[in-house]
RNA sequence: GGGAGUUUAGCUCAGCUGGGAGAGCAUCUGCCUUACAAGCAGAGGGUCACAGGUUCGAGCCCUGUAACUCCCACCA
């Protein structure tokens, strides 16, 4: 039943209900139904850490739109929702809050401390799916997933246990990234490298049992409480006489070696380096080809260990004082440089990082690695755009061994166990272990894993992995990933490895990476900046549905796009245009109208207009299947803004006034209905709200307009616009001279195509302010008449006491030129034996038509021009 | 040290496989033409960073240069 719209759109009130008609009518939900093909999308899962940002709100709308899309093209489209706990990412959150409170986690233990992060799991969850909600997203909810949730869980263990025992997973003491503040352990992803200034130390060491000394240069100073050697390069001249002496460490008097390794750069520093296994992976290496002691001297909460008692519990930077205060004192401190050099930092906490030996579970990449690389290599699974295979590509080349243990509490528990008695390890997905071996209960590991070890798992262990279930069955692999360039180190490769690994099959078939969401001067939007733009307040402002359409429109896939409040202006006024657009058709229609689809009979604008929508409805969904998404959100807003509305529209106002008005009121109906259904996608809301003045039903569920060969009319089209060129040139005229539209003008229009014009005659009378439409094979009478010219046609408009003789022949002559121009051009073009050889035939044929046309309007112009000047004044 | 991106109208950015440079905002002019003044009509404004090259034809492809941005990397 059709009923009138409220002559405001007030989305804050609409989009709230249209959301709830939705859920409640349960349009999100996807079935599994053997006639229809599977769409998947599984939602890159926000931490539940705080709030959703703008860039959740650009990934999040990406998403919307395709699976709306693709839902109403008749796919089974499922987009499952969900959340990630982001093991140390949250788990800092808590320690920060419980610090406020005066607690520490340790004071708390480890149970406590679960239920606290449990909490707030639940209060950050929820806000993040109604955030979610506001912004109109699709989602499957009776299948919202949660990384720590049962199925999660199993499917976590069930990942540990196959690659464990198929050794990819070990335990290990190897060299780690750490986090002195988080204390815990860090992947390389994990730690950000940053440019700092620092200082260059040179300290000298003595060669025992000579009066010599040798220099080296250190930016750790404090580590020399670990060295065990220093090293030269083998081949630098300067060096070669001490390679196997002995020096004697300074405060703390070790008898370390001389070592000549290759590590060693005979240009930098002085050549010489100090060796410290226990405190740099380069160090490390050295010492294991060296047979190097390790010693640390760090405790996990960096500060000295115990042995040093000069220094002892001392925090590292405490201590380096007091290491160069006290070789300055001893003589042993050369000199202090300034040196800028990376360092790297905990991506959660920021504090630096200390490199550290540490037993550890360990992924081995290598292997998995591999396929990975394949797999992209040969196109199972592709970048949008394409230049992010590179990335992918570089990293999986260089990758090594991934850390998974985590030295925290909220994650998934390593479902490793060990016997104190006989030092077995038992790897079960059990919540406890005996000993095989001596039947002792064994002990579980304290560590958890990696946030992204159960993220890598997340397009199909929320599908039912490791159990084959139908969902699984019926919608993995998933087809599109939408994330940003910022995660794919982090999680894309992930996905792909272990999707792989354990399905055998790459997890989604295509990556659509976009940017960031940067503010108004293009900085990145952070928190301590203070420039983030909270997504709700702007669809409180504006709408979601504006946000959205600011959010897609005029950005290519993978650049960052900048947010900017005009922007979003402009996409309001689009909302109020389309909703004042389709108001006015229901103004219109008369009490009980029915629609009955495409009348028989149609005018030449109604097959133009029904044309021109056909080949948008192409146009929009080429770009949608080629996920160029801004491209079509263009491509949609144009024809709504400029064919529909500004010509369409105004074309039918006349025959809007005449008695026999149903066959237009339908095509505008059918014209509406389609521009609601291809629109929808983008802004769901509004064209579900006018929706609901149309049709009972959903928009969302309608069928997705596609192209159809039947409603193409491309003569037609032709014909028309020669009517709109007609009344552009009639517009410009009077605009140059000023005149108002009410000042209303006879037309004597000369042209070949005198049916076409009198037939469209109201169309010009509306249009171009006419009073009246004459036509002529040859217009003589052309005194007191200004000329509009268009390729078909000569338009004399009499002005009267209005018009200038002399200013309308320079005006002519100005308009001369420019066709020159254009005939010069084409010309030259089709003189050029290259290009009639060479270019396209149709290209060719192309030029020469508009040679033709641009002369036939030289000609014509030469004429008014001619016989304005014979007048006499 | 390696790699990537960007450079187009005053501003923010589109421009898909090479065929006469586009949008929004801003500016100027005129209109309350009975859906919308958050509107309509018209206008101005660009050696597409620079230099070469390929081509009948280059914003687009190739080479180089410059500026800005980002990512990766264990020079102590």
């Amino acid at each position: 039943m059709i009923k009138q719209m409220p002559k405001a759109y007030e989305p804050k009130n609409i989009e709230d209900k249209i959301y709830k008609r939705w859920e409640d009518g349960k349009a999100f939900a996807a079935s599994r139904d053997k006639n229809k093909k599977p769409y998947t999308i599984v939602i890159p899962p926000p931490n539940v850490t705080g709030q959703l940002h703008m860039g959740h709100a650009f990934d999040c709308t990406l998403q919307d739109i395709l699976i709306r899309y693709k839902r109403m093209s008749g796919y089974a489209a499922l987009w499952v929702p969900g959340t990630d706990h982001a093991a140390l990412a949250t788990e800092v959150k808590i320690v920060e809050q419980l610090k406020k409170e005066g607690t520490s986690k340790e004071a708390m233990g480890r149970e406590k401390f679960l239920e606290r992060a449990w909490e707030w799991k639940e209060t950050y969850a929820d806000r993040i799916i109604s955030q979610l909600k506001k912004m109109g997203s699709s989602c499957d909810w009776d299948r919202l997933r949660f990384t720590m949730d049962e199925g999660c869980n199993k499917a976590v263990k069930a990942f540990f246990i196959k690659l464990y025992n198929k050794g990819l997973i070990y335990r290990g003491e190897r060299m780690i990234n750490w986090c002195t503040n988080c204390k815990t352990s860090l992947s390389d992803a994990e730690v950000d490298h940053e440019e700092m200034d620092g200082s260059f130390w040179h300290i000298r060491y003595q060669i025992k049992d000579s009066t010599d000394f040798i220099e080296i240069a250190t930016t750790r100073p404090e580590t020399m409480l670990g060295d065990t050697a220093v090293a030269v390069n083998p081949d630098d001249p300067r060096y070669t006489d001490i390679i196997g002496k002995t020096v004697i460490l300074p405060l703390v008097n070790r008898e370390i070696p001389v070592v000549a390794d290759d590590y060693v750069k005979t240009d930098f520093g002085t050549g010489i380096v100090k060796i410290t296994p226990a405190h740099d992976p380069n160090d490390f290496e050295v010492g294991k080809r060296h047979n190097l002691p390790i010693i640390s001297m760090m405790n996990d909460d960096g500060t000295v260990s115990s042995q040093f008692a000069d220094y002892a519990g001392m925090d590292r930077y405490d201590a380096r004082k007091k290491i160069v205060e006290d070789l300055k004192a001893g003589g042993y401190l050369v000199k202090i440089e300034t040196h800028s050099h990376n360092v790297g930092t905990c991506s959660r906490c920021k504090s630096v990082v200390e490199p550290k030996i540490s037993t550890q579970w360990f992924v081995k990449m290598k292997p998995l690695a591999e396929p990975a690389i394949e797999a992209v290599k040969n196109g199972d699974t592709k970048f949008i755009p394409s230049r992010f295979d590179k990335i992918y590509f570089h990293w999986l080349e260089n990758i090594n061994d991934w850390c998974i243990s985590r030295q925290i509490w909220w994650g998934h528990r390593i479902p490793a166990f060990y016997c104190d008695s006989c030092g077995d390890i038992i790897v079960t997905d059990g919540d406890s272990a005996v000993c095989p071996k001596c039947g002792k209960p064994c002990r579980q590991d304290e560590d958890t894993l990696d946030t992204w070890f159960s993220s890598a798992l997340w397009p199909f262990s929320t599908l039912g992995w490791p159990d084959k279930t139908p969902d699984f069955e019926y919608f993995y692999p998933t087809s599109t990933l939408v994330t940003g360039y910022d995660i794919i180190f982090f999680w894309v490769i992930r996905m792909i490895f272990s999707a792989l690994e354990l399905t055998g099959e790459v997890p989604f078939d295509t990556v659509l990476i976009h940017g960031l969401v940067r503010d108004e001067q293009g900085r990145k939007m952070s928190k301590s900046l203070g420039n983030g733009i909270d997504p709700l307040e702007v669809v409180e402002d504006y709408s979601a549905d504006a946000l959205r359409y600011m959010l897609v429109s005029g950005n290519g896939a993978g650049n960052d796009m900048r947010f900017d409040e005009k922007k979003l202006v402009s996409a309001a006024g689009f909302a109020n245009k389309l909703w004042n657009a389709s108001r006015y058709l229901l103004m219109n229609l008369p009490e009980g109208f029915t629609p009955t689809g495409l009348p028989e009979n149609l005018t030449l604008a109604d097959r133009w207009v029904i044309s021109k929508l056909n080949s948008v409805t192409k146009d929009i969904n080429d770009n949608l299947d080629k996920f160029e998404l801004g491209i079509a959100a263009t491509n949609i807003c144009d024809f709504i803004w400029d064919i529909y509305c500004d010509w369409y529209i105004e074309v039918t106002k006349p025959r809007l006034q005449s008695e026999n008005k149903t066959d237009v009121l339908n095509v505008l109906f059918y014209c509406l209905e389609n521009i609601l259904k291809l629109l929808h996608p983008f802004m769901p809301f509004i064209t579900e709200e006018i929706w609901s003045h149309l049709h009972d039903g959903f928009i969302m569920l309608e069928s997705y307009p596609v192209y159809d060969e039947c409603r193409n009319f491309k003569s037609d089209e032709e014909q028309f616009e020669k009517i709109i060129e007609g009344v552009k040139a009639i517009r410009a005229k009077r605009a140059e001279m000023n005149i108002p539209p009410s000042v209303k003008a006879n037309l004597f229009i000369e042209t070949n195509e005198g049916q076409l014009f009198a037939d469209n005659a109201e169309t010009l009378m509306k249009l171009a302010f006419a009073s009246s439409v004459n036509t002529f094979e040859k217009f003589d009478d052309i005194d007191g008449k200004v000329t509009a010219v268009t390729s078909d046609a000569k338009i004399f408009i009499p002005i009267g006491d209005l018009i200038d003789k002399e200013k309308e022949i320079e005006r002519l002559k100005k308009e001369l030129a420019k066709i020159q121009k254009d005939i010069d051009f084409s010309s030259g073009k089709l003189s050029n034996a290259g290009f009639i050889a060479k270019a396209p035939a149709a290209q060719v044929e192309a030029e020469r038509k508009k040679l033709s046309e641009a002369e036939v309007k030289m000609s014509k112009i030469n004429e008014s021009i001619q016989s304005l000047s014979s007048i006499s004044t």
